[in-house]
DNA sequence: TAAGATAGTGGGTAATAGTGGGGAATTTTC
DNA sequence: GAAAATTCCCCACTATTACCCACTATCTTA
């Protein structure tokens, strides 16, 4: 089945090894372009997470960050959060990818492990701390979430 | 007669299996445009039901969500509530997709289950979780259903 | 109403996916 | 420059999935 390109949904549990690997999921792996060759960058999470790009999508963002360096200054923090943490990783042949220890502490990565997509990447996330994060944003003020999905969904 | 492509309507009753399996309805399939590839994306229903949209549909909701920016918290987790649930299946020779178990759960889904035509996507619903949900908006105030004739004519 | 065709259900099996760990190659440290 | 440590690549085991086949029920048509 062609499903969209580079485009990342549902999630999965998987385990976190002694030596810092995770497996991305056989469907994710299926849906990369070529051109990724497959190879991911790993970053901080605006959240408490690791993100995973693939690297095609990883490169429209370094060529916004040659855009906006001047510019914003929220978006320069924001660029400059995840590009100084971000690492390259190719996977193995069982389709592994390697996480720094600093994104794990940054994440708080244990044992289990909970992949999300989020359509263009993929999170990381210690599926306790989700959990919490979950339960933050349902207190969220319901109306910005209300309009978006009125222009989005159903 | 040439019914609308990816158009659903009418109820049926089916049962899931034991590997979590369910049939399409051979009428939903019949009327599937090509582009579709035999293919669904299975997500979490506004209700407590499990929505399951022809893949053409659901891209586009993918590429709405492509536009979101993911500065804003709020976008961020509006992709990922919308995302994680979300996963593809393709039915198989005797034209049945997999519903995966934490869908199973949030829908409440036991052996027999009721497959309903909404339109744009197919809703399935344990028969007795429907029932109530009938009776509750028996009760409701009609003036919701007023606003609604002004916006459509039957 | 009988017979063929189509639709729905259940289950076995081969192939694939995920996990853990060993050992060669490379880098680091003393 | 040698030992230690780390990284990377590969192999092997297990669990899961997807595919295929067979049976039954229902619908269609002559």
């Amino acid at each position: 089945m062609t499903l969209s390109p580079n485009t990342f949904t549902g999630e999965y549990s998987y385990s976190l090894d002694s030596k810092g690997r995770v497996n991305i999921p056989a469907r994710y792996r299926q849906v990369l372009s070529n051109d990724n060759e497959n190879t991911f960058m790993t970053t901080r999470g605006q959240d408490a997470c690791v993100w995973v790009y693939p690297m095609i999508e990883w490169k429209k963002i370094e060529s916004e960050l040659r855009k906006l360096s001047s510019v914003s200054g929220t978006h320069r923090t924001f660029i400059r959060q995840i590009s100084r943490s971000a690492s390259p990783s190719t996977y193995d042949k069982q389709g592994r990818i390697k996480i720094n220890p600093s994104l794990i502490s940054y994440a708080g990565l244990e044992k289990e492990v909970l992949i999300v997509g989020v359509v263009k990447k993929i999170e990381i996330w210690n599926p306790e701390i989700l959990k919490l994060e979950d339960k933050k944003n349902m207190e969220l003020d319901p109306n910005e979430f209300n309009e978006l999905s009125g222009k989005i969904v159903i």
